[in-house]
DNA sequence: TGACATCTTGTACAAATGTACGATATAATA
DNA sequence: TATTATATCGTACATTTGTACAAGATGTCA
């Protein structure tokens, strides 16, 4: 069963089903009151964001009263994780090393990030 | 001296830009040479991304012969720090810690990679 | 039930993006 | 010095993206 080939995400669109999976589902009034203060867009804007998320497969609705409730239509981590490989690709040619190196180096992250980090790799590569 | 902003960039020119990085420099065929096998992509397409990028002062060019040898005019690093911000803010809120815990429980990094930047934050975090 | 607030739908539109052709200029070569 | 191979330049064009208005539908409350 070949996972269909998701459509590409653009970037206002990324922000916004980022803000649904944030909630687990909502509507667009939901979606306009989690928008960063700084971020101005319309109501009418994230509405449209949310009809085009769905018609390109990564959210369905289900019509509660008058208003749409969106929930994500596609798990996650498959998102995330087209979403990075395109990134990887596109800035360091696939390999993530460097990103981390990146994010080390500027203090994105901390030791104890590392540490955590620790962890995980290594339970994942016994 | 503020930064100038950088204009955003587009995937394509990004995936062109990183090649010149790679080469330190080069014309036109050059990057061509260098793109992926799969990446089906005319000369004359590469040319437009690399003109692109130097409209939007990414790249500036020098005159060799009859061709364009075109070179970074900004520095990577702040190319890089732009785009991994700007990535991080749409797929995880800003947050670089769901980042790093993804990749490494997707085994896109090893304990080892860990290790080494164990000592990279160490150094940075006295 | 009627007015009001709130939603969705249909539609729009400029700018950015991805991709590329044709014409012209120029270095190299026979 | 013609011819040829190779560049750039100007331009084009369909899509996608970001942003949003106006009109019509519908739930709610006095």
């Amino acid at each position: 069963m070949a996972k269909k080939a998701l459509v590409p995400l653009s970037g206002a669109e990324t922000e916004v089903l980022r803000l649904v999976w944030e909630m687990d589902r909502g509507t667009v009034q939901n979606v306009c009151d989690r928008l960063p203060a700084d971020r101005k867009i319309t109501y009418a804007t994230v509405q449209t964001l949310l009809r085009r998320l769905e018609k390109k497969g990564y959210l369905r609705h289900e019509t509660v009263g008058k208003a749409h409730v969106f929930a994500p239509a596609v798990k996650r981590d498959d998102v995330i994780n087209r979403a990075v490989g395109t990134f990887l690709d596109k800035l360091f040619g696939g390999d993530p090393v460097p990103l981390m190196q990146y994010l080390a180096r500027h203090d994105k992250i901390t030791a104890a990030d590392v540490e955590e980090l620790k962890q995980l790799t290594a339970k994942e590569d016994s």
